[in-house]
This record gives C-alpha cells, sequence and structure tokens, in this order.
DNA sequence: CTGAAAGCGCTTACAG
DNA sequence: CTGAAAGCGCTTACAG
C-alpha cells in the first residue's frame, strides 16, 4: 500500500497524489476528490521514512530526559508532558532520550543520524557536554534552564535567582533574622546544575544585603531526606524561623518534620521558593511560593525550536520568566518580632 | 555526508561501507579498518529514515501515554521511564504519543505510516478503542492492563483482583468488620478503566465471603480529593475501621485527613491497598501494600513488543504479575476486637 | 492542471 | 572478499 497504489487506482500519476496531499501545487477539485476517496477507502498514510528522507525532515523533535533512577520532580513531569502536547499542536512528534549515567548511547543514537529536526534539553549544567555536543552537531536546539552564557543558545527558563531574592527579601519584610536555604542534593550542586547554583548565590547574597543570618543545606530529592535535613536544620540552628526551597520532592518530609518538632507554619515557622503550583496548592498550609509555569515554558521551547529549525542562521533568542509569588498562607511574622 | 562520501574516501563501493557497519558480510579485517578510521574521523552516522525505509523497520517502539490534562501517577511515570530505558537497552527509540480526549490525530500519527515497529499502550479500558484500532491495522502491539478477553492481545497486568481480595482478607483476619475501597476517578470507573473494575468487583465479593460489611467510593487522583473522601466515608460510615486503595495520588490528602481526625494508623485505623513502593514507604507510617512492579512490568512489555515484531505470526502472550503483599505499619488489629 | 523522471541515502540480492 | 545495480516510498524541479 503506497503512493503508487493510489495513483494507479485513481486514475493519476504518482505526483499528482502527493500534490493532492500536501496543497503544495493547485490539483482540480473534481481529483482531488477521486483521490481522498481512495486513500480513505484504502486507509493509506504515507510512509513517513520516506518523507523524511525526500524532504530532509523527520516532523520530530528529540526531548532528553533524566535517566529513570532520578526519579523526576513534579515540574520535570510538567515538562515532558507539556512538550509532547505542545509539539503535537504543531504536528510534530516527540522522540524521548534519557541521558545522563550510561546513556551516552541512547542521547547519541537520537542526535545523530537525523533521526530528529531538534532536540528539547532539560536539567541543564552551567557548563553542560550535552550543549557543547549539540552546538557542535549543529543540530538546532533549545533548553529548558540555561548554561553560563546565556548568548551563546537559544533557552527558556525561569529566573532563579530573582525570585529566590524576592523570597529572602519577603521573609525580611516580615522580620524573620535566621533563614535557611533547602537546596537540591549535593550531588547536583556539585554538577552544576544551574538552579541550585543560582538560587544558592542569590539568597546568600540577598540575606547578606538584608542583614539576615543565612545558612544552606544540600537535600537528596525524597521525602526521607527533607525529614532528615529538616532536623539538622533544628539541632543544629534551633534560631532559623524561615525556610526558602527549590526541592519539591523533599516537602512531604519537611512537612512531617514540622508535624513532629510541633511547629505550626505559619504561626512559628515560615516556608517559602519556587514550587510547582500544584504542590504548593497540596502543602499544609498552602504554600507562598513563585510557581514555575512549566506549561509555558514548555510551550514556549517547542515554539522556540521550530522557529530555530525553520530558520537555522536565526540570532539565538531566549526568555526569562520570573512568575509572579504567589502570597497563600505558609509566610507570617517571625513570633515576637 | 552520506554513505557514498564513506565509500569514496575509503576507497571502497557503498555496499562494502554498509556491511562493515552492519556485519552481514564478511569484510577483510584492513578494510574495516580503513573504514572506520573515515567514519571516526567525519563523524558519520548513517540517515536513520534512509535505513528505515530500505530495511522496513524503524527501530523505534511508540508509548501511548495519558494526556497532560491528567496529572500521572507515580505508577504510570514508571512505566514510562522504564520503557524508555528497557527501549534503549535493546539500541531502540521511544516516540511518545498522548491519547484520550482530542489526541486522536497523534495517536494516528503514531501508529500510522509506519512510524513505528510496534506500539506499547498503558492505562487500558475493559473495552479499549485504541486496541480495536492496533488490531485491525495489525501493527505489533503490547498492552500493560489487559482488555476484558485476555486471550486476544499481549499483554503484561498486575493481577489487580487477586491483591485486593488478599487485602481484604488481611484485613478480616485482624478482625475487622466494616471496611472501605478507595477507589478512583468517577470517570475511570465509568470508562471502564480494568484495575478500577477488576479491584472493586474483587473488593465486593471477597468482603461478603468474609462476611464483612463494605463500601466503595471514587475518588479524583489528587490530595485534596483524598481528604474529601476520607471525610466523606467518616461522617456517612464512622463503623469504618480500615480501608483498601488503589488510589495513590489520594493518599496525601487521606493522611491528612487521618490526622485531622485525630486516629492514629494503624491504632485506629487500618489502611493498605495496590501503591507504588516508593509512596508506600514514603506514607506515614509506611503503607503495607501490594508494590506494583512497575519496572519489571515495563521491560516485561518491551521483551513481549519485540518478541512479536520478531515474529509477527507467534501467538499471543501475556504475563499476569502477583507481587507479595509487603507487611509494613499501617494495619492492625482492630480496636477492641 | 498534470506527468515522467531524478533524487533523498540507505540495504541487499545478484554476480563475480 | 568485493562491486554494480535495483529498490524502499516518498517529493519536487522540469516540461508540457
Amino acid at each position: 500500500m503506497n503512493i503508487g497504489e493510489i495513483a494507479r487506482r485513481a486514475g493519476v500519476s504518482r505526483s499528482t497524489v502527493s500534490y493532492a496531499l500536501s496543497g503544495k501545487r493547485p490539483v482540480s477539485a473534481a481529483t482531488v476528490r477521486r483521490i481522498n476517496d481512495v486513500i480513505a477507502e484504502l486507509g493509506y498514510r504515507p510512509n513517513a521514512s520516506a518523507r523524511a528522507l525526500a524532504e530532509g525532515k523527520t516532523r520530530t523533535l528529540g526531548l532528553v530526559i533524566p535517566p529513570a533512577s532520578t526519579r523526576l520532580t513534579d515540574v520535570q513531569l510538567s515538562f515532558v508532558a507539556s512538550v509532547v502536547e505542545a509539539a503535537a499542536a504543531h504536528d510534530h512528534d516527540v522522540l524521548l532520550s534519557p541521558s545522563g549515567g550510561d546513556h551516552h548511547r541512547s542521547f547519541d543514537r537520537v542526535v545523530t543520524g537525523r533521526r530528529v529536526d531538534g532536540v528539547i534539553l532539560m536539567e541543564i549544567l552551567l557548563h553542560d557536554p550535552r550543549v557543547e555536543r549539540l552546538t557542535s552537531l549543529g543540530l538546532p536546539f533549545v533548553t529548558i534552564g540555561h548554561v553560563e552564557d546565556p548568548a551563546a543558545s537559544w533557552w527558556v527558563d525561569v529566573d532563579y535567582g530573582g525570585l529566590i531574592s524576592r523570597c529572602v527579601r519577603h521573609l525580611a519584610d516580615l522580620g524573620h533574622r535566621d533563614v535557611v536555604l533547602v537546596n537540591r542534593s549535593d550531588e547536583l550542586v556539585a554538577s552544576g546544575y544551574g538552579p541550585a547554583v543560582r538560587a544558592t548565590a542569590a539568597f546568600l547574597r540577598t540575606a547578606r544585603e538584608c542583614g539576615l543570618t543565612a545558612h544552606d543545606v544540600c537535600c537528596a530529592d525524597d521525602p526521607a531526606a527533607g525529614l532528615a535535613c529538616f532536623e539538622h536544620i533544628r539541632s543544629h540552628w534551633p534560631e532559623v524561623t524561615a525556610a526558602v526551597t527549590i526541592n519539591e520532592a523533599a516537602l512531604p518530609g519537611v512537612q512531617r518534620a514540622l508535624h513532629q518538632a510541633r511547629l505550626d507554619v505559619p504561626r512559628d515557622f515560615s516556608l517559602t521558593g519556587v514550587i510547582a503550583d500544584r504542590l504548593a496548592e497540596d502543602f499544609h498550609p498552602p504554600l507562598t511560593a513563585a510557581d514555575v509555569p512549566a506549561g509555558q515554558m514548555a510551550q514556549l521551547a517547542v515554539d522556540l525550536l521550530l522557529e530555530q529549525i525553520g530558520d537555522r542562521s536565526a540570532t539565538p533568542r531566549h526568555a526569562l520568566l520570573a512568575p509572579p509569588i504567589t502570597l497563600r498562607s505558609s509566610t507570617g511574622a517571625r513570633r515576637g518580632a
């Protein structure tokens, strides 16, 4: 079942069938109808590989995700789902590639061999070898997150530094004097994971500017680590009355630790940070936080990628989003302040 | 940069380059070395579309996922990650397709036009139109979950019915008399979602066999619904002392409701069900539950799919897994029993 | 408005 | 052990 068979049955040439399908050349109404009838009857679909080979484009985007071993956070999951959705809206498919660990082969397979027209990369390091690889391959790509040099490539990101600064100022305004940053894991920070590094720098700088005493701790991406981390904070720095976090996965454990320590939020302790809105609202009480607009970011990333694919010589563009901080119920005046 | 260029530079024919790469015909060691040197120097990768067109296979598997609008559960997420991982281990890529809602176009694009060699489908309904579509297309597929007729197709599933039965018997053994099933959402049950329907049937039947009074309630896939659902249970059936659930996403809300009702688990109330192990262990206290072996199921699904692709006339095979119920700390004797 | 033909970059019988 | 050539199923200048 191929285009030749359709042409034969419709009594036209293969090129006419092709043009009737693509609309790239006028075809008489009667002929179009005859062709469409045959196609509908036989349930014909053009062979995607043949089309990709002839056209030089696959209409497929690559999406590089963290490996299965690392549990995806809620925000990361939103990125994946929204990228697929946005690509589908433009009639593009999404090819998945786990990266990191020993997944070089999968990454390589997806980004070479003209398998995809472009790639979306997430979980970006300040110096990311995958970004360098794609750059040297000359394959269009957009990162969700950005490497150190902002002008070097196409990206969308949330202004982690700016948002964390505003969280700290908010706590300072409420009279807090001793604050802590609950960061992502040691490993991520050590590997130069952008949001973690930028959040730390902004947190410490802003705390200094506001005259606050600041501590920062790394915490693995799971509830148990969140609990342990909070207990550590309580025993080492009992004077701390507020925390800022970018670690969503640790939140259930932080919640439990607060409860066990008999600390009421926000009466005894304030909590804020950069958190997916669904998680912020599920917290008890709902968290005052900057919501990461994951869906919007994913859509923007797809738009930028398609733009770049359409005009490969375009100058790199990017978008640094600064979502508003949503005031919910997890921050309050320092007790006795 | 194509196979002809490599051949020219290595001073051999294109077929020799092809055979050197595939190993499907003996090539002299010296020639292989010369070819490999040229390939390494130029960073050549065969064009995947051209290869797929010539070979008649894409080395790509389709994975149909729920749309972004419905939040993926932890187990579903594990399926996706593990399918990608297992496919990569066999040098296959994974093409994603959201389905459900108005995603017919994306599903259609992925399953037609020879875009993939086979498809893995999850979130199966007892009567699933996508299964019918794939069957009539003659495209190899494996479902995670199974339709009503077990012999009709290739699948892997967890024996929800059997596991729920064992949960109920476990509660009966502990002296509980009044039990409730916290099911997935109304919509899922109404649409004939396999696990929900099978869990309900097994729950009610086993409760009757054990002489228990049984209630069952539907609950949306989020914490807020879990909280509301549990409050409903408390106000309508205060005599209930144990719950069975297959709704992971509702658990945080159930936890909060238990806390607000000042109910200690397992002293005042027992809780069990079929739950991803990570979630079961994050609960407080850790849940006695049947852990869905998502990674193993995904791997099995990929194995079955590749087997089917390799021998399209093979008789359908399937695997019904019955993971052990892990005894943790969330079930105990009925108070005063 | 339509057709015949070249070309996309591979693989694989066919020949030697 | 190697090469020349056909073929996979499309798209798109070239011609009319």
